[in-house]
DNA sequence: TTGGTTGTTCGTTC
DNA sequence: TGAACGAACAACCA
């Protein structure tokens, strides 16, 4: 599921190659996903590729940036000349031919096409989103008395608040888990709770999981074995500190990690090493 | 087969 | 008022 470490990381493969190109053609699939009318950027230039939190911006200039927010399972495949960039949630359409079955919309530019892609149907496209206005800085723009600020005031369970995307964009259930493992700050705290250390930590953990997420590339799910074999996807996975190691010996030596449902979110943590 | 899974949205409660 | 909470959404897979 894409959060910000995989986002970035499909940023930085597009800004290779997007800008300077002229959008031709918007094909609509699914008018589902789409809201409003994307049709706005046909004719006009690619200034440059951004992301805010998990919501990724292709830019066509100041009041027209083209918007797409993955979900769990949305995915942008771009390709020119038979070569392919892929990125978000690593399915087998990282391999298969253009369109498939879950393409939604099919961009068109002057050298190459942009096929967005999601099973799902949860994500969507806009021009302009709203939804970025009401988002919180991310983590990399945030001080840590900030950070703790915005948290200390909070009642209800840490980890929940570390996924307010208004308080905090970018964060999701993945990054949230092992950020307290990192902090040794159990999910279940509730935010205006934890020693001042636990909230420097919890700042440190955050920021150096989220590094390391986009270092690896993002993370791809242990199911998609055959998306690795080909190169494709991130390895975060490789490096998870609690989240899906369920029954899985800490990695700090002395415990379990468990598994419970926290705000309808599957949460891990280990009960020794987390308080 | 049915339940688990996921992030945002929206409705309800305090 | 705003915060907290939980269901809804869609589709896949075990």
């Amino acid at each position: 599921m894409p959060e910000l470490p995989e986002i970035e990381t499909v940023r930085l493969q597009l800004e290779k190659v997007l800008p300077g190109q002229t959008s031709t053609k918007c094909e609509v699939l699914s008018t589902k996903i789409v809201r409003g009318s994307i049709d706005k950027i046909v004719g006009k230039k690619v200034l440059g590729v951004e992301r805010k939190g998990k919501v990724l911006l292709i830019d066509f200039g100041p009041e027209l940036q083209l918007g797409f927010h993955f979900k769990m399972t949305g995915q942008l495949i771009y390709e020119e000349d038979g070569k392919r960039v892929v990125g978000g949630h690593p399915t087998e359409d990282f391999l298969n031919k253009m369109p498939s079955g879950h393409t939604r919309v099919i961009f068109e530019f002057d050298r190459g096409t942009l096929f967005f892609n999601d099973q799902r149907l949860f994500g969507w496209i806009e021009i302009n989103p709203k939804f970025v206005d009401k988002l919180g800085p991310e983590p990399f723009q945030m001080s840590a008395d900030q950070f703790i600020s915005s948290v200390r005031k909070r009642k209800k369970p840490i980890k929940l608040v570390l996924m307010e995307q208004g308080v905090i964009s970018g964060v999701g259930n993945i990054y949230a888990n092992d950020a307290c493992w990192e902090a040794k700050v159990n999910p279940r705290r509730l935010a205006n709770t934890l020693t001042a250390k636990q909230y420097h930590d919890l700042f440190e953990g955050l920021i150096k999981v989220l590094k390391e997420g986009i270092k690896y590339g993002g993370a791809t799910a242990a199911d998609a074995k055959y998306i690795d074999l080909h190169g494709l996807g991130g390895h975060y996975q490789d490096h998870f500190r609690v989240y899906d190691r369920e029954g899985e010996e800490c990695l700090r030596g002395d415990g379990i990690v468990h598994k419970f449902v926290l705000g309808g979110r599957g949460t891990y943590f280990c009960s020794k090493c987390q308080t």
